[in-house]
DNA sequence: ATAAATATATCGGACATCCAATACTAAACT
DNA sequence: AGTTTAGTATTGGATGTCCGATATATTTAT
């Protein structure tokens, strides 16, 4: 995940969605705050979410039951619940059934690069 | 690619989006027509996008200058443009960045089961 | 005490994605 | 000719995702 690699957006296509998703599994990993989970998310995508982006995200995950949040001071920590953890099982599935080709062939589509 | 492995939709959070990326994924394989099209998504997702899913992102697609349209008869074949191989390319870029932990790392999120 | 910085949060608007319902066209069938 | 079927297409409504702008609370610095 290092700083050279940043992903240009195409403008052949929509690539939006999934973030709700993205976000579950990066709780999967570790407890964040808000701050750190679109720290994350701008290594990926290679721009950081904007707070009107990321904390409706965020209150929609609770409100679904799938994340806990916990404020001490100045900082908000979001938790994976168990619910969350069952859900994004499925997630992953249904996820990696749907995309999975793409990353197995995406190799031979830039063989000419 | 079989009939047994239905992924189930997920409640903890929301799995749209990157709907005309697929389709342009599909299209970069072989030109289809739009049930062609909608029937390969059934096969990734588990159920086909309805008519008021697939023909409005196709005509997106065809206003971004992604894929033509040629029409014979009773069926409208899709193909996509140099310039949709193009964005493609950069999309797939952006997709594996964005999302290929997930698949690289899916495999140990279900050693239990 | 005041100011600046950090982190969280909401609001408004734009747009893609989703379905159900409806409608149309062309081919195939009786 | 009339009916059915296959394929295409639009409409309306709901929701998630995205940004820019704005606001609030807490910590840190001056």
């Amino acid at each position: 995940m290092s700083e050279e690699c940043c992903p240009e957006l195409p403008d052949c296509c929509d690539m939006r969605g999934l973030l709700s998703f993205q976000i579950l599994w990066l709780l999967s990993k570790k407890s964040m705050n808000g701050q750190e989970i679109s720290n994350e998310l701008g290594k990926r995508r290679g721009t950081k979410p904007t707070p009107g982006t990321i904390y409706p995200a965020l209150k929609d995950l609770r409100i679904k039951g799938s994340v806990n949040m916990e404020r001490k001071g100045r900082t908000t920590t979001y938790t994976l619940t168990d619910n969350g953890k069952e859900g994004l099982e499925k997630a992953c599935k249904y996820f990696c059934n749907a995309f999975g080709d793409i990353f197995q062939e995406y190799g031979d589509f830039t063989t000419e690069k």
